[in-house]
DNA sequence: TTTAAGTCTATAAACAATATAGACATTGAG
DNA sequence: CTCAATGTCTATATTGTTTATAGACTTAAA
């Protein structure tokens, strides 16, 4: 499970939002400048958390975006699903996302990375973005 | 850790030619059909191996390829570090190919990564070439 | 009506993954 | 000595993914 510059950019926008939770909603341009994220490539990223029921927007003169849910209810294994898709090494060793792949043909070999993918999904499954406010 | 195509074959391959160990070398055609790799791809895959000393070749006719030392000695992390680079999820969570990333701004989250390198590492440690022969 | 926001879609640049091609070097057998 | 079988090396092709950037459009508040 290797994350992408998106991934990191998502989970620490979200944990932004997490600490307005309640609040008013967050401009991107403010998100953008507190954590470093190149504001074009931000915006894509909340279309697609949006999309996916993480967050709200509100669009207009004092629009942003807030998240739609409590962050004790939203997983890290969540949102790295949306952006990375499978958790698992390889798409044989994947529950959700399951392809065939040519490490199947050694049994043991499969074995392993299962065993990975169940201990990366607990971890991931057992931490939600109220953790992560300072 | 996402593995690609290329560390399921080599994998594969080696674990093909731990079951010769000790006997004749391997010809890259023979573990090419066995293990349904594409044989042109298989050869730069071996010339990888045999410059980071997991297998030494045989030219000529007669010719191929064996392991370059036991089974037990070679580690599953071993070969996916030459083929893939870092375990880690994220290149700042990384010991041996530490870089920074946007993820080092929020260090629980970060501490999250470096756990789960934490357990990748210790399964892949634990396992040898020598677990995978049927 | 103006302005500050979010929306949507296209596209570009760079890079990685997954091979394939072909000329070359080495070795053993006859 | 020559031929065939094998590994070596380097280049290239193809495709997909990542990481953005661009710009025209829509909505809502003041």
């Amino acid at each position: 499970m290797r994350l992408s510059r998106k991934s990191e950019y998502a989970l620490l926008a979200l944990v932004d939002l997490s600490r307005q939770y309640g609040k008013e909603p967050s401009k991107i341009m403010d998100v953008s400048k507190r954590n470093d994220i190149p504001k074009k490539y931000l915006e894509q990223i909340f279309l697609q958390l949006k999309g996916a029921g993480y967050v709200r927007s509100f669009r207009g003169a004092n629009g942003g975006y807030a998240l739609a849910k409590p962050p004790e209810e939203i997983t890290l294994a969540q949102i790295i699903r949306l952006i990375e898709g499978p958790l698992a090494s390889v798409g044989s060793a994947s529950i959700y996302y399951f392809e065939h792949t040519p490490i199947e043909q050694n049994k043991k070999l499969l074995q392993v990375f299962k065993e990975i993918r169940n201990v990366v999904s607990e971890k991931l499954e057992g931490k939600t973005l109220s953790d992560f406010i300072d």
